[in-house]
This record gives C-alpha cells, structure tokens and sequence, in this order.
DNA sequence: GGCAATAGGGATAAATTTCTCCCTATTTGA
DNA sequence: TCAAATAGGGAGAAATTTATCCCTATTGCC
C-alpha cells in the first residue's frame, strides 16, 4: 500500500475537508451507498468507470475516516455490505448542494470543460461509453 | 505544459464539479478571491503553502474554466488582478457549505485523518509551519 | 469439469498533480 | 549597486493517484 510522505495541510476547514473527500469517486461513492447501493458490487454498476481495485481502496479510506461501516457477512459467496456512519450522513446534504451546481450548470461546464480536447488528436477515449 | 491523455468523464453534475474544482487549492483560491484578495501575491500571503508556480497553474485553469478573469495593469512593477465571474460567484454559496461542514467537525476530521501518522517516523514535516 | 458471481489483495505501470530550482523584466528604495 | 517586490514560465523531479493484470477462495449452475 502507498504510505504518505508528506504530513497534510491541515489550517482550516477546506484543508480538512480535501483530506477525506479528495478522491476522484469518493463524492459519488458516499452518495450511491446513501442511495442503499450498499454491496461493492452494486457500487461498481453504479459507477462502471472505476476500477474495482480503487473503489476497494477508496472505500477502505472512507471507512478508515469514518465516514462509512462496513459489515461482512459469512456466507459463501462472500456479501459485504457498506453503510454511512452518522458522521458520514452529515456529509449528504453537502454532496447534494455540490451535485445540484454541477447538474444545473451541467451545459456551460461541459462546454469550458470540452473545449480543452477540441482538435486534439491524441486523447485516448475510454473503451466503453455510459450513457446515464 | 502537460497534456491530458484520458478524455474525462462527465456522466453526471459530480464529474462535471470535479472536473473544475479537483485542485489541491482551487476551492481557496476562490474564497481569497472573494474575500477581496485579488492579486496572486495576496493569495500567496493567504495560502503560503501552495508554491508560487502551481498557484498560476491553477488560476489559468480557473480562468480558462471561465470562473475568474484576469486583468493586466499596463504598469511596472507589474499588476494583476483575478475576479469571479458571474459564473464563478455562484460557486460561493457551494464552498461555504464545504467549508462550513469542516469548520463545524473540525476535531473529529484532525482526529481521523491524523490517526494514519501517528507513529511514522517517515514522515516529512513541513519546512513553515501554519498557525491559522 | 468449466464458468460466473462474490470480495479483495499484490505487484507494477501509467497518468496526473504538485513541487523545486532557476530563469526573464522593471521599478523603487536603501 | 544591490535587494526586494511584482508576475510568470521552463525543465525536471517527486509525490500521489488511478489503472491493469493476475492471483486466492467458495458456491451454484450448465
């Protein structure tokens, strides 16, 4: 596993914040579970760009924070069921006030996001297209 | 300048606020912009830890994400000055909310993200320590 | 038997982000 | 003359994050 180097920046409430939602599906990860997509496999149908390898790893850190709990089951084949912590049904209406920008504003970010990759040959687009 | 080789995702309002506001400082640039420190040598003075150079990095990205504007003063010594757009402005009340929700679980975020440091003796501290 | 689904980890590579060091230029002030 | 402040960029390294590939194990189903 990568272990950190470098102490984090911890002066005020953003800092914080960064600490246990920088990742690039943590936002979404915390949502789906709230929206009772609990198995890791469920949450990997949600969101079909992530690779199993990082959602395990970033659910470990959410867990880690504890933002979500995770319940194993032992039974054959193996269930494992995440659940938000009290701490972590905090964080919902934040994400929700963060979504809500990003869906209502979603025509003008796609075109300043887009217009960055116009006429560049060489990006690599992903092998499968989702189309929620 | 580096180039991105992997066309970004943006299935959903979270990617799309990712893909704008995924910067280890971009949130705080922000605020300090509308809390009226407009020029980049006051957001140095305001975010001391992020280096002179990724400071400019990521206002270009800002700008060019049409959140802020920058305005050259044909004078020397040289003067900039970055503001929020209009689009930018409606990102306030988004990380206020943020910033709100660290303010108010401040212990128990230092808490959680600490406890991973404790007892590494690898860890490199920073040169300046902060005190806000 | 062979295959899919389940959960998850090791090793390693690739992509991306951030940092450090060192330049350009001009003006004011000691 | 020399230092500091101003804004900014190139080159390259380091840190960090994410992805790919390939294992373990068990059960049920064809």
């Amino acid at each position: 596993m990568y272990e950190r180097k470098i102490l984090p920046y911890l002066n005020c409430g953003l800092d914080l914040v960064g600490e246990v939602l920088y990742g690039k599906w943590k936002l979404r990860i915390l949502w789906f579970i709230n929206e009772g997509n609990k198995r890791p496999s469920e949450l990997q149908r949600q969101i079909p760009d992530v690779s199993r390898r990082v959602l395990n790893i970033q659910l470990k850190e959410l867990e880690e924070h504890e933002l979500v709990t995770r319940k194993i089951y032992p039974i054959m084949p193996p269930k494992v069921e995440y659940n938000l912590t009290d701490f972590g049904r905090t964080l919902i209406p934040v994400i929700n006030t963060i979504g809500l920008w990003g869906d209502q504003h979603q025509e003008r970010l796609k075109q300043v996001i887009l217009k960055e990759f116009r006429d560049n040959p060489a990006i690599i687009d992903h092998p499968e297209v989702q189309t929620s």
